[in-house]
DNA sequence: TCCTCATCTGCGCGGATCTTCAGATAACGT
DNA sequence: ACGTTATCTGAAGATCCGCGCAGATGAGGA
């Protein structure tokens, strides 16, 4: 990575230096900086965004029922719910043969919700 | 694409067959999935993550203050504002020479606020 | 126990994306 | 008007990641 800090003149007698570093010291570091990416990079692709908003309107699916609404074959989908699973953002059952899946928590559903808002989706149920 | 519909013998005489065409019907389609699935991935990125926290945090900041919080290069920080700016997640304000810029609206910070959560870190504030 | 069905896993390719460098542009102070 | 500073832009390289295929695994039913 390049070098930042030896030659900025912006903030070297900037009043707002000292602002800059209270915010500094608050900004998440490397790591949670990484999970939460890692979370918002999960939700970022068109085929589990699908899945995703498929699994908040049935709130529980099993993989071929998934593979049935979102139009994906089921070893994708079983790969892409494996993914998911992974980081805590589905929870599944076995009931027999079928595995089902449902979205893990309230955060997540929040978050799906909160993001159709924001890009203009209205009356969504 | 593999085939999908044809010879899934799963949903064929399933009682679930219909329901899972409601969901079908009512996930997002293609176009909109992805402007969903874009807003997600924008923030799926560890250096963008820090830097709209850091705005989270600060409210506004411009470019030189925004590279020190983070530690990044001033180009870069630019390259991404431009990134995050086109697609609307923050706004700017050109003040002199400088360029200051805050998150875009409520839902952004919302969705920052509940991933936070989410991933376990308490007292935000 | 054997066979079938739903789901899972490993591998390799193609495509998208992040990063950085170097130069261009814009605005300020003198 | 000129030099300096802050910000922006374009392109190339390297990296990462998702995707689909084919075979393996696990659970039921007869």
């Amino acid at each position: 990575m390049g070098r930042v800090l030896p030659l900025d003149g912006c903030i070297g007698g900037d009043p707002q230096s000292q602002r800059v570093a209270l915010v500094r010291a608050s900004v998440p570091d490397d790591a949670e900086a990484g999970t939460l990416a890692a979370l918002f990079r999960l939700l970022g692709d068109v085929r589990r965004t699908k899945i995703l908003y498929a699994l908040l309107e049935a709130g529980e699916l099993c993989v071929c029922d998934i593979s049935a609404a979102v139009q994906v074959p089921e070893a994708s989908v079983s790969q892409t719910m494996r993914l998911l699973r992974a980081s805590g953002v589905v929870d599944n059952r076995r009931e027999g043969r079928r595995v089902y899946y449902r979205l893990a928590d309230a955060h997540v559903r929040m978050l799906l919700d909160v993001c159709r808002e924001h890009t203009g989706h209205e009356g969504s149920r």
